[in-house]
RNA sequence: GGGGCGUUAGCUCAAUUGGGAGAGCACUGCCUUUGCAAGGCAGGGGUUACCGGUUCGAGCCCGGUACGCUCCA
């Protein structure tokens, strides 16, 4: 059987020396993997995705051992001992980051491919080295003389000592001046702070030869350039800071595949090699700039690097399932793209999208490599036009917002560091452009404040909040505890139907370290050597629960699995328990058995998704927990209300129909066979495999796996907990649907109780909808306004929502042309009162009270009276009984405002009266009162005033 | 994870110290005009994202939420 994955087909290696100057980077590649597959009986795993599944700590994958990560840490296992591959790595934002340097130079990238083998607990630096010799000697051919390699000399400080077997090993094929002895910094590896560890020893290659190059070894040196590592993992840094050893040591290694290829074909730059050669040709053609030169300061050479590297990355990235966006790896990925869109900007003239273009030369040269390229082609390119297209808009903003400040700057012809930090900072313009940009007019930047500004920005960032505290369990914790002969928690009772469970318990841990007893009142940790708790995963929460000992009982807020352990995480809630103590485990049932119903629900409706919007829709994400159900799906468009339905109606149906729910555990490959079984894209599952199975029986569908009637049966890969019938779900009701990102939709739903309630809210809408449709003009408001502040908060039936989304819209149109008629006739009869009262008032000020007249109403009868008289001084009031408000308005011609009387003083007394205040300008102004019964008084104020201020 | 900025008519955006929500384009109608990006007049169109607070009065001030843009890690 072959063991290198989906069609690779290795070329047997040819070991004549002279082939490799002429070898394909592909043949390169292929020649690594076949030695270690053929020669050494290593598994040939494909390379993991550089979107990490798993890992909130990294950004991107940055190194082969990723994936491996839990086996270092004494986590997980493979099948395997031995593994080699070619792995997708990405170093742009995060602790690596090459992007800065990306262009400038022939060999930093922001994507390049790692070759390495790996040895789980098997072999260990004899083998490692041997062979590493004899792959770059003998299979690559490369010049023995050129070659140094070093090795750890120790740290005596760190009570480390010299690596003395690495070294011996590399002196039996390099004499002793070319086997260098290195510090912690460039030859002691460590996974972070604390973690497996371990010596590592480099090879270097001299690209001039006939000479002593030992001096330019870890001197970066372009000529004297490090291809590989080997690690040695022996150690485990303690959260004390000691080395512990390991109980299985592994190999790790690394070599950097565009750095060898360059060796190979005997180019001085990375770039001068046919990965890059086919991408510079396709630039040109999208461009039409002049051919690639490869020189380092040209800027059009460097705009071709940094495209290319940039679209490479972006093409992997994307493929992988990251999007360009304002956070996180997005954001990381939109800087990459301005980045490349920049120079195709600036440097090589292009006004439009272009980098879209190129990623079929991408594909052309790693799809053999990496399959998974070939099949999202189309939409890697979609996603590329649209971030370029929003990109260009970004450029418009900016040059606007650049012509502004160039305003600004005037006389000085100087750019305020304000302006293009802001410019920088909200607009995402970067300072290099709006530097040429000033050049060009011949203004300067204020760098020197800008940098100060900048430098504020990052201090104000780099404020940390203190993370969460977690109970967690160090690979060492874990070694230890097995060691003292705890076995892995037996939490096979989590499918029991039982909430309740006995148990010893094996560990109690803190935030510092293993402990005797549990008492007090912090986050503990306690693991026990069998549970009925559910540990998350998979998208379903951890169960909640309590133990309870004789002496105490602890509340479990969350569970969680660690390597062999489960770790209920909570605290004490009375007394104390010891270690060994006999327990009670209690799981939270009612929380748990709304759980079970959201999983097998989101099984149905996945299944559902399948059959009403066909077979492109792949699970993206899911979460499972008490309250509700959310499904991330990749669909093309938006799901149509009719679609809807059906979707929701077919989940029910399962649900009416009592189907029986069955699991067991399968071996893989039968588990695989099983006819239009549903298992999640780039999900590692182990074997045997637990298969979910709902509206079939799973002994026959077993004894038939291939047969295609099981098509219509919701079968899926999963480990969660599930009901046992379908009817213990009681109702479904998807209660919405909205895009994530492009391509990616999310149904939310709810089941039993939850979905009961939003039903009964949902006819509630429906009665107060229909009320008011009913009700006449004058309890239109009323109603509206009960309407539609449940409206718009509820959680209701989405198919519900839809319905009544066009009727409460009529009820708003109709409220309005309501209002609108009765403000027209309000205004009317008001300046029906203001025309009478105009013409029968004589003299210089006029104060009136009018009856039930608003705001609007009010100044249009103050306009009114204004155009009747001009030099009058004008008051008016209007009294609103209902909501206890006077409104008062006044307006007070120039030559009156010269005499004394100024309409602020004026409001202001007319408003005091009445129990309130206000204020505004000389010639108009307006106030209000909070006591509409004292509106007389407040007329009679006004007067007083306007005859005192006159004279 | 931490900042900054934004959200006003279908679209692009205004709105002075808090004091009658506007323009252009688009839309509808009428008029004028043989047609190519026509012109004139009139009109419709707003919960100023949402929730709360301060105030006699909030698009504007304060707090919160959502969404978007952007920078830093």
């Amino acid at each position: 059987m072959s063991n290198c994955g989906s069609g690779c087909g290795y070329p047997l290696v040819h070991q004549e020396v002279s082939i490799v100057s002429t070898s394909s980077a592909r043949d390169i590649r292929n020649s690594f993997v076949r030695f270690f597959t053929e020669k050494a009986g290593h598994t040939f795993v494909n390379s993991s995705p550089v979107v990490p599944m798993d890992d909130p700590t990294l950004l991107f994958t940055n190194a082969g051992m990723n994936q491996f990560k839990d086996v270092f840490l004494g986590q997980g296992s493979r099948p395997y001992s031995r593994a080699v591959n070619s792995q997708k790595c990405i170093r742009a934002g995060g602790k690596h980051n090459d992007l800065e340097d990306v262009g400038k130079d022939s060999y930093h990238h922001t994507f390049f491919e790692m070759l390495g083998n790996w040895s789980f607990g098997d072999y260990f630096k004899k083998e490692a080295i041997e062979w590493a010799w004899e792959m770059l000697t003998e299979v690559y051919g490369i010049d023995p003389q050129r070659l140094y390699a070093t090795y750890f000399k120790g740290a005596p400080e760190q009570q480390l000592e010299m690596d003395e077997e690495a070294r011996d090993l590399w002196l039996t094929f390099l004499p002793p001046e070319r086997v260098i002895g290195c510090g912690m910094k460039d030859n002691f590896w460590e996974m972070g702070e604390t973690g497996p560890c371990g010596p590592c020893s480099e090879i270097h290659y001299d690209r001039v030869g006939g000479r002593d190059a030992s001096d330019l070894v870890n001197a970066d040196d372009p000529d004297v350039l490090e291809i590989w590592n080997l690690v040695f993992i022996q150690f485990n840094r303690e959260t004390d800071g000691t080395l512990k050893p390991l109980p299985a040591r592994h190999v790790d290694t690394g070599m950097g595949f565009e750095r060898l290829v360059s060796i190979l074909q005997n180019k001085r730059s990375n770039y001068d090699t046919d990965l890059w050669s086919p991408l510079f040709e396709a630039i040109s053609q999208a461009t039409g700039a002049r051919p690639y030169q490869g020189r380092m300061d040209d800027p059009v050479d460097t705009a071709y690097r940094v495209i290319a590297d940039h679209v490479r990355c972006l093409t992997v990235a994307i493929t992988d399932g990251a999007v360009p966006s304002n956070e996180g790896r997005g954001y990381v990925l939109r800087r990459i793209l301005r980045r490349a869109a920049r120079q195709g900007h600036q440097v090589l003239q292009m006004q439009d999208p272009f980098l879209h273009a190129l990623v079929p030369a991408v594909i052309d040269s790693l799809g053999d490599a990496h399959e998974e390229l070939r099949e999202h082609s189309g939409r890697v390119a979609e996603v590329i036009k649209e971030e370029e297209e929003s990109f260009g808009r970004t450029i418009d903003r900016g040059l606007q917002l650049f012509a502004e400040a160039a305003e600004r700057a005037g006389d000085s012809r100087m750019i305020s560091p304000e302006d293009a930090f802001k410019l920088h900072d909200t607009y995402g313009f970067p300072i290099d452009l709006t530097s040429v940009m000033a050049e060009e007019r011949g203004f300067t930047v204020d760098m020197a404040g800008y940098e100060d500004l900048m430098e504020q920005a990052r201090q104000l960032s780099r404020r940390r909040e203190q993370q969460d505290q977690r109970i967690e369990l160090t690979p060492d914790a874990i070694e230890e505890l097995a060691a003292g002969g705890a076995g892995p928690t037996d939490d096979s009772p989590k499918y029991d139907q039982a909430d309740t469970v006995t148990a010893k318990v094996i560990a109690i841990r803190g935030l510092d370290g293993f402990r005797d007893q549990a008492d007090g009142d912090g986050t503990l940790g306690l693991v026990l050597d069998r549970t009925c708790c559910y540990a998350e995963a998979g998208g379903q929460v951890g169960d909640t629960g309590s133990i309870n000992s004789n002496d105490g009982a602890f509340q479990v807020r969350s569970t969680r699995k660690i390597g062999p352990y489960i770790m209920h995480e909570g605290s004490m809630s009375s007394g104390s328990i010891a270690m060994d103590s006999d327990v009670q485990v209690q799981r939270t049932g009612d929380r748990r058995n709304a759980i079970m119903a959201n999983h097998s629900a989101t099984h149905l409706l996945n299944h559902a998704l399948r059959d009403v919007l066909g077979e492109q829709v792949e699970q993206r994400g899911s979460l499972v927990d008490e309250s509700i159900l959310r499904f991330d799906f990749s669909a093309p468009g938006p799901v149509e209300p009719e679609q809807l339905e059906r979707i929701q109606s077919q989940v029910s149906v399962a649900i009416e129909e009592d189907q029986e729910i069955g699991a067991a555990e399968v071996p893989l490959e039968q588990a695989q066979a099983i006819h239009g079984v549903r298992a999640v894209f780039g999900e590692r599952y182990p074997d045997p495999v637990r298969v979910v199975c709902i509206g079939a029986a799973l002994n026959e569908v077993l004894a038939q796996p291939g047969n295609p009637q099981w098509r219509s049966s919701a079968i899926e890969f999963c480990g969660g907990t599930h009901l046992h019938r379908t009817s213990e779900a009681g109702r479904f009701m998807i209660t919405s649907e909205q895009g994530i990102a492009a391509g990616v939709r999310r149904i939310v739903a709810l089941t039993g109780p939850a979905a009961e309630e939003a039903i009964a809210t949902s006819a509630r809408i429906s009665g107060m909808i229909e009320a008011a449709e009913a009700c006449d003009d004058a309890e239109l408001q009323d109603a509206w306004t009960s309407l539609w502040n449940l409206f718009e908060s509820a959680t209701i039936p989405l198919v519900d929502r839809q319905a009544q989304e066009p009727r409460i819209e009529a009820i708003r149109k109709r409220l309005k042309t309501v209002r609108k008629a009765s403000a027209s006739s309000n205004r009317d009869s008001v300046l029906e009162q203001a025309r009478a009262i105009g013409q029968e008032h004589d003299g210089p000020t006029l104060v009136a009270i009018l009856d039930e007249a608003d705001k609007d109403s009010l100044a249009a009868a103050m306009d009114s009276l204004c155009a009747q008289e001009p030099g009058r001084a004008t008051l008016l009031l209007s009294p609103d009984m209902d909501n206890g408000k006077v409104t008062i308005l006044a307006t007070v011609p120039d030559e009156l405002v010269k005499s004394g009387l100024s309409a602020g003083e004026w409001v202001k007394k007319a408003a005091v009266a009445c129990g309130g205040g206000g204020g505004g300008r000389p010639d108009r102004a307006q106030a209000g009162g909070k006591d509409p019964s004292r509106v007389e008084e407040a007329a009679e104020a006004a007067r007083n005033h306007a005859r005192e201020a006159l004279g």
